[in-house]
DNA sequence: AGAGAATACGAGCAATCACTCGTATTCGCA
DNA sequence: TGCGAATACGAGTGATTGCTCGTATTCTCT
């Protein structure tokens, strides 16, 4: 008996490219109609591509999703990079803390608005909740890490709570930091973290 | 030229009564399901009768989700009540005022799970929208009254953006609240009070 | 050049779902 | 009691949508 699984296609560079093209089209339209409201067949055509096309590189609309979900983690990773070792955690000022790992999410966040179309959606469907779990914990054990060390006297399911708490927080903030203006983003990043701060500080050792 | 608007028809109290048997329904599908999700089928089997009866008494599924909003926020203006003068108000301890703005409104929320899983959905159909608002500006409008009285060196526009934000945070860490158990409710709520006060003690004055 | 694989197409299939319609039953009321 | 209206039914309809399939084109490698 040979192996079950599929083996993943041989494929050439116009493959390659027209993948990228179809997550590409896929973000946009992600971003704009949300994952449900989004038809396979529009995604295609802002690809710019045939349905049949779109299936020829994706098993299915969830697995578009899938591959979306590992590049803009793997983007999320790059562009966020690993910035903190925890001795200048300790040191710094809360408000400088704050602004170092709140600025480059946010800023992520507003490169990438399908991002969030994706993955903060209550109605995800299974598959995509797989997918998205590792950017949810990855952003949940960094805060951790941090509150390990901001906030010594935290139990540790204490730490896990404020950590949830905090990332709910920031969640439930951002679609309304991305949807702003240019003018209008700046002040409510400053309500941001002002309730993280606010939150933080009396935690804060 | 007749009225071109249709004019309610005649109802008999067997009527009535299947009309709020299927807002039940409705809103127990809704809870479980979220709205894209929840066919009209199931509700109307859910609620004991066919699909065809349903439609005697609802135009379309948004007609019931429309009625459902109706219905809950008058429920939800009866159990809240008139609680607050603005004289209690300014006298009031900070963590008292919020007990009593935040309890019951999380205790409507867990009595009602169906509640938020239609109107803190982001992808509601735009006559939805249309039936969340009430509810929202009247929770918004309630906030500022208070903000005015406790923080009257914030400028009106300020005040506006105070209110939406603290709204915000309420709404996104209601699910969790509802969602958690009895026995780690409390600790939930604890919590959302804690971000809350911390926002607000500053601008408490 | 030529063969086999990868890429591309797009009409159409099967399933889903909001909603309808023809008909049957029950109710309110005179 | 009888009549018109309200209630009830449930198979069916039209539209949508994720996905397939037969076929055509283009690429890679020898």
């Amino acid at each position: 008996m040979e192996s079950e699984e599929a083996r993943p296609r041989r494929r050439q560079a116009r493959g390659e490219r027209r993948m990228s093209e179809i997550l590409d089209a896929a973000a946009a339209v992600f971003a704009e109609q949300g994952y449900e409201k989004t038809t396979t067949n529009a995604v295609a055509a802002a690809a710019g591509i045939s349905p049949g096309s779109l299936y020829q590189f994706f098993r299915s609309k969830e697995a578009v999703a899938q591959a979306l979900a590992d590049r803009f983690t793997a983007q999320m990773r790059e562009a966020h990079g690993e910035a903190f070792a925890p001795a200048d955690l300790a040191a710094m000022d809360l408000d400088d803390l704050i602004d170092r790992v709140v600025d480059p999410l946010v800023a992520f966040n507003v490169a990438n608005p399908g991002f969030k179309a994706l993955f903060a959606r209550p109605d995800m469907p299974p598959g995509l909740a797989t997918a998205a779990g590792p950017i949810q914990s990855a952003l949940l054990g960094r805060v951790e890490a941090i509150l390990a060390v901001r906030a010594p006297r935290l139990s540790a399911p204490e730490r896990t709570r404020s950590a949830r708490v905090l990332v709910q927080i920031f969640q439930a903030m951002t679609p309304v930091v991305v949807a702003a203006t240019e003018e209008e983003r700046e002040a409510e990043v400053r309500e941001l973290k002002k309730v993280l701060r606010g939150y933080l500080a009396p935690l804060d050792g």
